[in-house]
DNA sequence: GTCATTTATCATGC
DNA sequence: GCATGATAAATGAC
């Protein structure tokens, strides 16, 4: 009936974000190569990989 | 690790401290009298900020959680609405 | 891609 | 014990 409702945001588990910082450490902007890796290790999707990774350079803006 | 323990430390400055009451006038103020679109524009948030005394960040983050906890609960709200609403009716007269 | 949001969650105040 | 401010996922405009 209702268009598919938003996804509820989910937090991310330590080792999940662990590995995000590390890869985001070696480059802010992840390939799209390296992503799909990332993401299939991950067990989320290439979409949220993207996602985080832009809140991720947003959030080291609004640091400094 | 360094990492680890940096973001921690980082998260710290969520410490929070609640804006003075003459702030919170302020920025209930402007929302109830826009309530038919409470997004002040980015000059409207800087004056806020002066005026509040706090930044334009705060300003934003004030205004998302009223909205989001305004829309879900209005009742909770009402009274509130109320008293702001009577308080800018007095102003205009003035 | 950035960036202002929405929403849920977190951490603290009281 | 919730109220409140800040942050973390998720969406959408541009």
């Amino acid at each position: 009936m209702h268009t598919r409702s938003r996804k509820k945001r989910k937090p991310y588990s330590k080792l999940q974000l662990a590995e995000l910082e590390g890869e985001f450490m070696v480059n802010e902007f992840i390939t799209r190569q390296r992503r799909r890796e990332l993401s299939d290790r991950l067990n989320l999707s290439d979409q949220q990989v993207k996602i985080w990774f832009q809140n991720r350079r947003m959030k080291k803006k609004r640091l400094l | 690790a360094v990492m680890i323990l940096r973001s921690r430390f980082l998260d710290a400055r969520r410490k929070r401290r609640n804006f003075n009451k003459q702030a919170t006038e302020i920025l209930n103020e402007y929302f109830y009298s826009h309530l038919s679109n409470p997004y002040p524009s980015e000059e409207a948030k800087e004056e806020l900020a002066k005026k509040c005394g706090i930044t334009v960040s705060q300003v934003s983050n004030w205004f998302g959680n009223k909205r989001i906890r305004y829309k879900k609960n209005i009742g909770k709200f009402q009274e509130e609405a109320n008293i702001y609403a009577a308080k800018t009716a007095v102003t205009a007269t003035n």
